[in-house]
Parts: C-alpha cells; structure tokens; sequence
DNA sequence: CGATTTTGACCCGCGC
DNA sequence: GCGCGGGTCAAAATCG
C-alpha cells in the first residue's frame, strides 16, 4: 500500500471531534490550502458563514470546488471558538464564498443517527452487508458516517494519512477528466473509507473525503511521531490547550522515494511526484481553520525551505505562490 | 502466495 | 417507471 509513513504524529490527547473522524494520522499533503471543517449544518452555520455548499447533498465534490480555489490563500474556514460535533460533515471548501446553496442533506440527517450509533454497532452493520449481498440495505437507507473533506494541492492523488486503504473502486467523475478512487480502511473492523479525487477546475487540486471513524490506533510505527514534525514544520507543535494540535509530517525520503515508484508505476493517468504526507495529530478542530490554515501556511513555507526530496513535493506553481507570510 | 489494484457489473437513491 | 450517477462488489490482474 502507499500509505507506509515512517513518521507520524501520534497525539493520544485527541479530543476532538476531528480526531475522531481522522485520528492522529498523517496525510501526505504537499501543500494544502485549504481545511474547512463544517459543522453540522444549523449548529454552527460554518458554511453559511463561508458560503459552502454541504458537498453531502452535491452529485461531486466538484461541486464544491467549482469555484477555483486561490492557492495563495487559506483564508480561515472556521470561526475561532468553534466546535466541530462529531457526527458533522467536515468540508474543507473553496475559500471563495460564492455558491450559496447550503442544504440540509439526507446525509447528514443520517449522520444523526449515526451519532447515536456505536461502533460495534457500525461494525456489524457492515459485516451484514458484505455477508447479505443481496438484502444489503434494503430496509434502511444507507448510513452515512461522519465525513470530513479536504482539498490539497498535489500530485499525488492517494494522499499518505498514515493508515492503510485499500482501493475497492474508482469511478468516472461527472463532468472531470478525473476518476475518483474509492479507500478504505485495511484493518479488520476498521469501516472508515475515504474518497479521492481531483478537481477538475484545478488538476493541481486533489479533494479527499474520509468517511467514518477509525477503530483503532494510526498502524503506522509511532517512532518519529512529533519529533521530526509538527512543531518544525509548524503544523503540530501547539498539542497544549488541546486546540488543533494537527501536525504535518515529512516522510523520510526513502519512503516517499518508494511510494513514488509505486504511484508512477500504479498511476499512470496522471503525474505523480512523491507522497508527501502530513500529519492531523490530535486535532482538535474547536477553532480549526484558523489554526490550521496557520500551521498549513506554516508548513509550506517550511517545505519550501527544507528542500532535498521535499523538493519533489513542492511545485513550482507552489513555489511560485506568494508564501504566506 | 498474499496483498492490493483494476475494472466491469450491479445496487441504490434521486430527479424527471 | 425510467434513466442517471454515485457507491460498492468481486473476479481477475498485478505486484512485492
């Protein structure tokens, strides 16, 4: 698999809500401009507030990044102070506030109910359906788990996050010259999946969705955790307060060196460079975006200094990109 | 040889 | 009811 990071940040702190969607993981991100969480619709009104469309109720994601990110910007998604519930819809979106449709989906009504789900109880579920081919949700609708999206600037389209996915699926975007691929958790009991695809109004854009929360720890060795990240890359550190403390992590050369052969090998529709990953340490997503678009900022212009493999994760159209401060 | 990816078929929800 | 599109399955292919 590609997803093999040799470091990782490992906050056992977790206690967001985020955390629990992406618990202390790494993502390989070169360059992500933009995190947006989303509460639940209604609670927080984070994308009213920011104009996003909930993704939940869109046919694409693209629906959300129609309007072509500026990725000199990560302007702040969230309001500082604020919650994410668990059971929201976590999107990170256009930082462009332009569509304004924000609806109330089938999904996250779903996710209601989801909330009062317990795992076991996600686990089963799904167990019935790989046994009940048929039967397979005839009665109830499709649970939604808990989804968290996030637009990256890449290359890579499978981006490292620390765990194990195994692809089960791609299929044709609508409206994009760009497959969207289909993850999900290796490990046994373990139902979290994840989707991604590339935006079709920028290439350079990768959008990644996670559905559902990991049942157990980031199977990636801890070693390296915070220690070669996050507080050098700028992304981790904080951990106090509890208040994101998401971290980036840089992967060691070789693996990313051996992740790339993999995707070129793998992928040969689109270009891939490397896989650099970044970090959601224990994120605790109370004031996110701010943070987050800090640390992100921060991290870029880190990897823009440390150069060496790093270089392959930056590209030129990023190097181009007035550094955020 | 086991794990993972590929890919066509199938299922399901939704809009018309 | 039908067609479309998203999501998933599973057999075959591929890789390490």
């Amino acid at each position: 698999m590609e997803n093999k990071p040799e470091l990782k940040t490992e906050n056992s702190m977790a206690n967001s809500t985020f955390s629990d969607l992406i618990p202390a993981k790494s993502f390989a991100l070169p360059n992500i401009f933009e995190m947006t969480c989303d509460g639940e619709k209604g609670s927080f009104g984070f994308m009213d507030m920011l104009g996003i469309q909930d993704y939940s109720t869109s046919s694409s994601l693209f629906d959300l990044i129609e309007t072509p990110l500026m990725p000199t910007q990560s302007q702040p998604l969230l309001s500082p102070g604020s919650t994410v519930p668990e059971s929201s819809e976590v999107v990170n979106t256009p930082a462009t506030p332009n569509s304004s449709s924000i609806s109330s989906s089938s999904t996250e009504a779903a996710n209601d109910d989801q909330q009062a789900k317990t795992v076991e109880e996600e686990e089963q579920d799904q167990e019935k359906t790989k046994k009940e081919l048929k039967p397979k949700k005839k009665n109830q609708k499709r649970q939604r788990e808990p989804r968290f999206a996030f637009m990256t600037k890449s290359e890579v389209d499978h981006l490292d996050d620390g765990y194990r996915w195994r692809k089960y699926g791609q299929k044709a975007v609508k409206h994009s010259p760009f497959p969207r691929s289909y993850y999900r958790c290796t490990t046994v009991g373990c139902g979290v999946k994840k989707r991604v695809e590339r935006s079709y109004a920028d290439p350079s854009i990768v959008v990644t969705t996670y559905e559902g929360t990991h049942t157990h720890p980031c199977p990636v060795t801890p070693r390296g955790s915070l220690g070669i990240l996050p507080e050098t890359a700028g992304f981790g550190g904080g951990g106090g307060g509890g208040v994101g403390n998401s971290s980036f992590v840089i992967p060691q050369s070789h693996y990313q060196h051996h992740v790339q052969q993999q995707q070129q090998r793998r992928q040969q529709s689109y270009l891939h460079n490397s896989t650099p990953s970044l970090t959601f340490g224990t994120t605790n997503f109370s004031s996110p975006s701010l943070l987050q678009e800090r640390r992100i900022s921060h991290y870029t212009s880190s990897l823009l200094r440390d150069h060496g493999l790093l270089q392959d994760m930056v590209q030129s159209q990023m190097q181009m990109e007035p550094k955020q401060e």
